[in-house]
RNA sequence: GCGGGUGUAGCUCAGUGGUAGAGCGUCACGUUGCCAACGUGAAUGUCGUGAGUUCGAAUCUCAUCACCCGCUCCA
């Protein structure tokens, strides 16, 4: 399944070990673990010096490409695309219209069977059977339906009881399973709740009882409620809370009327600013607005060292285009994206691109042109990938949500002047994770090599190295360090760099390999006769001499700036 | 959330009831003449944390936290 030839610069991520990783990771200071002197919190991750310059340098270079240096479209057109940097904490509100608080703030149950989710208060089961003239005495069997001894006879996934009647009227085969022949409803009802008179097999009437399954029966007994989906038990867990989102408090009292959430994703933050970007940028259709920060997700079991993390970071696009133009659109923000990750050094066939198959996309995306991921075979993930990157059609669900929700309706529709106009545009939101990407960058830089001191290095793309350079000289006196210092002082002006006097020269080449520190500048004894420094290739581990005055000409041609 | 495992110096580990150790790394000084060289010296420990048993606990017991593996979860 994996093909060794496509990249020989590529290491395979079975020979990494990522605890060997995680190992230099925290040695070096590239990442450690939150708060770990008081052992640390689960799911939350510091970046050290090192991993604060690499995880900057990839923040950086997203927004050159993708905000300042966008190049262009399928049109041919150059892309037109702007950022914002909005807040963590929104109005609530902005969540119950994104379907983050509806569809995720309910105990939820599912169906281990056929991997079906749904809230379990939309359980509908029928209870029975009770004879008709007994029917006063469906109160009390009523207040006994968490003695586990009383099990629905079969469920439904429906808001209310009469929407699971209607389910029932209409399946000719549940009836016929049931044995029942007739079904009206009794004339006593209970206040709300509806129970379905039937002839049973001449037995009389008898009553079934059709009401929302109580929590506490699932609770205790789970494992002996029948499926909605397949009819039968077994399959179904118990009602579990998925709090994702982080509840905070906006002010000083903490009640019902204060409560906030930390954002679960940064893309809420650009729907709700679409109008205002486009009433003061002079941006039209097509165009992009890009994010990058913070977003939160109490995740269950937040694994995999930095991979799925509570607190992360995105780097968010939503591109806004014209509802019949979504496939050229999709189809171009899937190309260059997986082109992106590519030249910024995850080149070899750890990186893949993978299109979902249409069951498994969100609420929002079953009818748009595509859905796909851009994902790296991660050490702990080989031989199987990890997602870096989504590139999603959200069609116009956001921008119509908030619309809505915000009581303005139709009237937010985005006025298109060259066609004459108005519509909601669609969306292909390139999501990516800033984190993620960064450990990806780390696993595929890291680079076991038994020939040289340190046993392994680093390869960073040189744009992506947390320290692009490092001068030393070969010993500490007779001017050498003078001379380092000097072009130290030069080149930190326009790069990471850092000057290290100390220990012997196989040292500090050995810890600028696990930094991946890309070039060595030394100044010997040479320099001092004919001002040439030997510049040492972290890669290849061979040395050049270079005029010292073209120090600064190399790092512009190796790394740009 | 469930089951199993791990936790001693920055790292790798030794220590099984009786004074917390080694190697590497780090730092200082000397030496240096291109790949973790050498010599001398130094710093670094809530033995994950908290309770219990004991005259005495890194060691035995319980709880807890963190990490790893497998389930589960992952809009």
């Amino acid at each position: 399944m994996t093909s060794e030839s496509a990249n020989p610069s590529s290491t395979p991520a079975a020979t990494r070990s990522m605890d060997d990783i995680v190992a230099l990771c925290r040695r070096r200071g590239f990442i450690w673990q939150s708060s770990e002197i008081y052992g640390g919190i689960n799911g939350f991750w510091d970046y050290g010096p090192l991993g604060t310059e690499l995880k900057r340098n990839l923040k950086e270079a997203w927004w050159h490409d993708i905000v300042r240096c966008p190049g262009r479209g399928p049109d041919g057109e150059l892309i037109d695309m702007v950022g914002v940097d909005c807040t963590i904490i929104m109005n609530p509100k902005v969540w119950e219209a994104s379907g983050h608080v509806g569809g995720f703030n309910d105990p939820m149950v599912d169906d281990k069977e056929t991997k079906q989710r749904f809230r379990a208060d939309h359980l509908q089961g029928m209870f029975g059977a009770i004879e008709s003239e007994h029917a006063p005495a469906v109160m009390k069997f009523r207040n006994n339906l968490v003695d586990t001894t009383v099990i629905p006879l079969r469920t439904f996934i429906a808001s209310n009881p009469s929407e699971a009647v209607s389910i029932l009227e209409h399946d000719k085969r549940m009836q016929k399973d049931l044995g029942i022949r007739k079904i009206r409803f009794t004339p006593e009802h209970v206040g709300e709740r509806f129970r379905i008179a039937l002839a049973d097999i001449g037995d009389g009437e008898r009553c079934y009882y059709i009401d929302v399954i109580e929590s506490g029966l699932l609770e205790k007994a789970a494992e002996r409620v029948p499926s909605p989906y397949t009819g039968k038990p077994g399959s179904l867990t118990k009602p579990r809370q998925f709090n994702l989102m982080f509840i905070t408090f906006v002010g000083a009292v903490q009640d019902e009327e204060s409560k906030a959430y930390l954002r679960p994703e940064t893309a809420q933050g650009i729907f709700c600013n679409f109008w205002n970007v486009v009433d003061t940028s002079r941006v039209k259709v097509p165009f992009g607005i890009a994010q990058q920060g913070k977003a939160f997700r109490n995740e269950v079991t937040p694994r995999n060292f930095t991979f799925r993390s509570r607190e992360f970071e995105q780097m968010e696009i939503e591109f806004f285009i014209r509802p019949d133009q979504a496939n050229e659109w999709y189809r171009f923000w899937r190309d260059s994206r997986y082109a992106w990750w590519k030249s910024i050094g995850l080149a070899g066939d750890n990186l893949q691109l993978r299109e979902h198959e249409k069951e498994e996309l969100a609420h929002y995306a079953k009818e748009g042109a595509g859905v796909c991921d851009i994902e790296y075979r991660f050490p702990f993930t080989a031989p199987g990938f990890g997602e870096l990157e989504g590139v999603a059609h959200r069609a116009d669900f956001d921008l119509k949500a908030h619309a809505n929700a915000c009581g303005k309706g139709d009237k937010l529709r985005y006025f298109d002047q060259e066609r004459n106009e108005r519509y909601f545009p669609h969306v292909i939101e390139p999501s990516a994770g800033a984190d993620r990407g960064t450990l990806a960058l780390l696993c595929e830089a890291y680079t076991p090599d038994g020939a040289r001191p340190s046993g392994v290095f680093m390869k960073f793309h040189p744009r992506l190295a947390p320290i692009k350079a490092a001068i030393f000289p070969l010993v500490n006196k007779d001017g050498m360090p003078e001379i380092a210092e000097k072009l130290y002082m030069l080149l930190r002006e326009k790069w990471a760099v850092q000057i290290d006097v100390k220990q012997t020269i196989g040292k500090r080449y050995a810890r600028m390999d696990e930094a991946g520190t890309p070039y060595c500048f030394t100044i010997d004894s040479d320099t001092l006769q004919d001002q040439t420094v030997t510049v040492r290739h972290r890669d290849t581990l061979q040395q050049e001499r270079l005029g010292i005055d073209k120090v600064q000409a190399f790092l512009s041609e190796k790394i740009g700036g």
